[in-house]
Order: structure tokens, then sequence, then C-alpha cells
DNA sequence: TTGAAAGCGCTAACAC
DNA sequence: GTGTTAGCGCTTTCAA
């Protein structure tokens, strides 16, 4: 028994101090120490200061993981995202940070490669840490599996896709109204000969964008030229301006899936002698920070995730809390707003 | 003591299925249980499928927080970073993420704005949390502060800074040579009259970059025509050019702190009818995804940010396995490297 | 192969 | 004001 104690308490030594360390150190009960670490109201003021002392001395830090166990809650927002070094993503990321930090909430992130498996078994991660809150951004997932996954967790928020039955928990954006916008832009500026840059990816976003596009415009009594698919990042756009020019010179506009992509085709386009902005224009989609960074400075739709993000975690956050049983769900719909710069220009 | 019984059964229902329901469903003790939920060795084919089916049928998911409590450890690491929307930073976070989850680690990334308490602030929460595994960027915490931390938490290892005393915990940048070899290159390029945009944000990184740009080129006789401050954004390099072609126009080469001011200095250089590339060059540092995106592409310096992080990952999770106690710290030095593109030409 | 029991560090009654 | 105590959900000896 003796060679047992000492056993432990060598291996104490080795790890971190614990609430009984202090109590101990202080002459007082664990209780008490408890108290003066939540900032508990009955605590005599010396005892608070002798309590306080010996945590610092022995650089006590209570452990988040034992508090969590029995409060049963772990102040921590769980996000799901395909890939944080993508710059909406991070601006995903960072729009639910700020509401996190505001509300003393740690936040998680889980990132998937854009693989059904790989965003179920990061969903299923953050429910194991206990995240009472989670935003999550899936385009892999059927409905089914998103649905079942919110029935077991009541804070879970979706971004970036609406799924009716959980209205109440979707924000999300208009693609399909974005398209139209950019349909409308192009029409007003003149443009009888327009091509569509898409993405390769099955995933809803690029199929509404480019159905609003060719809606909008087939409204207008003009049909869109030719539709080029690719990878949604630069190169996939430089090869589809290639295509577009080769194949379909008479073009004079282009709607591309993403800036990037966008930013790819306007590289193509300068390099072939056409002048961005005057002989051709461009339209992209998110706004993200490439957009005023490039040259022509691009016109895009903005997707305000940033914002859209926010409102996700504030609101995964207070379904938890006080729930208001009156969300205005309209609310939860965004339109993309048509920013207006360089690369786009009034024909003829 | 009935109704006490009651009450509790009542609340369970709304919490989560816990290893005691499993076992009690499936006929077993909760040893049983947690033999199979971590494949435990020794567990009788039949039970094992039992068990299995029952928390499925119950929607069983074990509670991280109660194993990190008695094993004493999270398998998280933590990643503490000024914000992560800004691109430099989501590809230190990307970094990490990536080596965690080949190891199985989940990333809590915790952020600050850059300011000395709230970088104390995070990585306390983050040990509160018992991350075995810190990486920390910190420009405003002072040595002794982080190394007392580092004392406290073995597993902690610092990026983008150098610290003596833990070297073998520092992953870091030579900016001081990054200055040099822009310097360098400059001169090789044949330009005599050279300003400097620098940060004025009062940390290590702008004064060791300026220092060694100055030294570089006064060994080749030449001095720094004018050095201009301005916040490490595109409209402080936009500002900051503007002093420059006002008051010295004799200017033909530009090293801006970082890719956003070179790039809002190229932006005005531009709008005043200069030709960046051909009338004058301009060269960034970073080399972050914009610096591929502009116009003309931008001459940069490569900061391996992304390569750092995932060593630093690395790093942090071997110190508390098996430790490597002969560490080629030499390797823990990063070098940027010359990225030549568009934004610099040969003088005359 | 299985179960009983002792905690991990903490909070929250409840008693004094 | 302060202490005692019963867990939170899990892992891990030690017995059986």
């Amino acid at each position: 028994m003796y060679i047992k104690c000492q056993v432990t308490h060598k291996v104490k030594r080795l790890h971190m101090a614990t609430i009984k360390d202090v109590a101990k150190q202080a002459n007082v009960s664990i209780a008490t120490v408890s108290r003066v670490v939540n900032n508990g109201p009955k605590v005599g003021k010396e005892t608070r200061e002798r309590v306080l002392n010996v945590m610092r001395e022995i650089g006590y830090v209570p452990d988040a993981n034992a508090r969590a166990l029995v409060k049963q809650k772990s102040d921590t927002i769980g996000v799901v995202v395909p890939d944080i070094s993508d710059p909406f993503f991070a601006a995903l990321a960072s729009g639910i940070d700020k509401v996190a930090r505001k509300n003393n909430v740690q936040m998680l992130l889980s990132t998937t490669a854009v693989d059904a498996e790989a965003e179920q078994k990061a969903i299923e991660m953050l429910i194991e840490r206990r995240c009472e809150s989670l935003v999550v951004h899936s385009k892999k997932l059927s409905d089914e599996a998103l649905l079942t996954l919110a029935k077991r967790v009541p804070g879970m928020v979706i971004i970036d896709r609406y799924i009716e039955e959980i209205a109440e928990r979707c924000i999300w954006l208009d693609n399909y109204q974005g398209g139209r916008i950019a349909a409308r832009y192009l029409h007003t500026l003149g443009h009888k000969h327009v091509a569509c840059i898409t993405s390769s990816y099955q995933i809803e976003d690029p199929k509404l964008r480019l159905q609003g596009f060719t809606e909008g415009l087939s409204d207008v009594n003009v049909s869109v030229r030719c539709v080029e698919q690719g990878e949604p990042n630069q190169q996939g756009g430089e090869k589809a301006a290639q295509a577009i020019i080769s194949q379909h010179p008479e073009v004079t506009a282009v709607f591309a899936y993403n800036d990037a992509m966008a930013i790819g085709a306007i590289s193509t386009l300068e390099d072939n002698g056409y002048k961005v902005g005057q002989d051709i224009s461009v339209i992209g989609f998110d706004d993200v920070l490439i957009a005023r960074y490039s040259r022509p400075k691009l016109t895009t739709l903005k997707y305000p995730i940033e914002l859209m993000a926010q409102q996700a975690a504030e609101l995964a956050l207070n379904i938890n809390k006080a729930s208001d049983n009156s969300p205005n769900i309209s609310l939860y719909k965004h339109l993309p707003q048509l920013v207006k710069r360089e690369s786009t220009h009034l024909l003829g």
C-alpha cells in the first residue's frame, strides 16, 4: 500500500495539478476551491485570496473535460467544412469564430474531403466531443443522412444548403436567383452572345446557378452559346476560356461558376489579346478576396458567407438556450448581391 | 427515493445514451461494452455482435470528454493564430489539420486579436482543454511568458518565431535572409534606386526584413532611398506607393513587406501610369494565393508556411510520444525562396 | 471471456 | 461560509 501511494504520487508529479492539490495546499475542501474557480457566491474574502494564491503557485488549470463531463456541456461549437485553406471556407470559419468568441465558446474544426463518408465521420467526431452546437457545410451527404443526424443533435444547423424538413435550421443562398441576376445584368449591358463556365463537381450549386442563368436569359430571348465545364479553380477557368474563344469567338460575355474560374478565364483571355472589360465581359461568383485584387477588378455576385456563418452560429448556439419557437425563416435564405467592378462593360 | 429515480430517468431520456444503457440492453457489464467500443481483445464473438447491435439501435456515441478524463489525454491539437480569415493563417491551419487528420487527432482552433492578453488566454484555454500538443503563433507575448508556458506544456511548439532557450521547439523563418535575398535580386537586376514598404506593426518580422534588405544593399554600395510604413494590407501598400512616387520619382524598384502591400502598391503605380514589370519593379513577401492571381503576377519571397505548419504539428505530436532526443534543429529554420514572376524586370 | 469496483477531476446538492 | 458526498461516463486493474 505504501508503495502504491508513492508510485501514485510520483506519477502525479508529472501530471497537472488538480483541484485536490489546491484544496490540500490551501487547507480547504475541494468544494471551496471549486467555488472560487467558478466565482461562486459564498466564499470568505480571505479564503478566496488564499486559494487564489495557491492556484497561482502550483499552476493550477481546471480540466475542461472533467467539467464538461459533469455539466453535460462542453461550451464548444463544432464546424464541418471541406477545406479550411479555401478562402471561402476560411471566411465561413471566421464568421463562426467571431460569434463563438463573443459567447465564450471554443470552435472545434473538422475538415472533410468532399466525400460522404468523411463528412459523416467528421460530424460523428464532433458529437463524440459533445459539441452542443454544430454548423455543418455538407455537399455529399444525402438529405436523409443529414436529417437523421439533425434529429440526434438539436443544435445542428446546416449552412449553404436547404432541406425542407429542417428549414428552420438551414442558412442558405439562393443560387438559382444568383444565376438570374447575372443573366439580367448581362442583358442590361446588351450582351447577346454569352457563355457559361460551370463546375464539374456533381453538387447542386452549379446546376442551380446555370439553370437560373439560362432561364433568366431565355426570358429575354437570348440563349446561352456554350457551357464549359471544369474544376472550380483558376486552371479550370483557364481551360474553359480556351475552349470558348476557340469554338465561340462571337461570345462577348462569360458567367463563371466562381471567382477563381473567372480569374482563370480572364488570364487566358488577356493572354490572347482580349481586353476584359472592353472586348469581353466576365462575371464571377462569391466575391472572395481575389476578386478585389485582380486586374481588372472582378464584377461578381457576393456570397455573404461570413454573415451567413455568423447567423448560423448564432442560431446553433441559441437553439440550445431559449428556443425562440417563432423564427423568421425567411431571413435564412440569402440572395447574392451584384458587385459591379471593372470586368464587365456595356456592349457597343 | 422512487420519485428521484423517476426524475432521473426522465432527464436521461433527453440525453445521449451512455455505456450503461448499452450494457443493460445487451445484458453485459459496462466493462464488456467498453472493450467492444475500443476493439478490446478478449470479447466473445457472439457477445461483440450483440453489443454492436444494441449500440446501433439506441444510437450510442461514446463521450470523448469522459474518455479524455480517465485516459488523461484528449487526442487534440490546439492551434493559436490571430485570424483564421487571413489566407496566410488559413494555410497554417490547413497544414496542421492535414497532419492532425493523419494522426486521428482533432484540431482545436483559438484565435486571438494581435494582443498579448488574448494570446495568453487563448493558450490557457487550450491547456484547460488538455490539448497535449499545441502549435502557437504568437507575436505579442514576451519571450518569458512563452517560456513559462512552454515549460508547463511539453507538447507546445512555437511557429514563426525563434526563442533560443527552446530552439528545439521553434519552427521559424529567417526574415533577415529574406530581406537579403530581395536585395541581392534587385541588385542583380541592376536597380540602384530602391524603396522599401514596411509594416507599421511593432513586431520583429518587418524590422528583420528591412534590416536584411538594407544591409544586403549596402554590401553592394546602394542605399535604400526611402522607407514607407503602413498597415500590412492592400490599402497600406497603396498609400505607401503614393508617398514613394510623389517624393522619390527616381525609384525603380520596391520591396514590400508582404504580398497584400505589394499588390496595393502595384495598383497605385498602375493607376499613375507606371507599367509594373517594365518601368518599375515590385517584389512582395509570403507568396499567398493573390500573388499568383494578380496582374502582373507578383514576384515574391515564398514563406513556406503550410510546410512549416506541418512540421510544427508533427513535432508537437511527437514530443509526447517517443521523444527523439536528437532532433536536427537546423531543419527548423526555413529560408524564404525567391519566386520570379512578372512584377520585376531587368533595368535598362 | 466476463464482471465488479476503483477512480479520472470536477460540480452541485445538502448538511452543518 | 465551508465541508461531505454522490455522481458525470468512461477505462482499467483484478478476480472469477
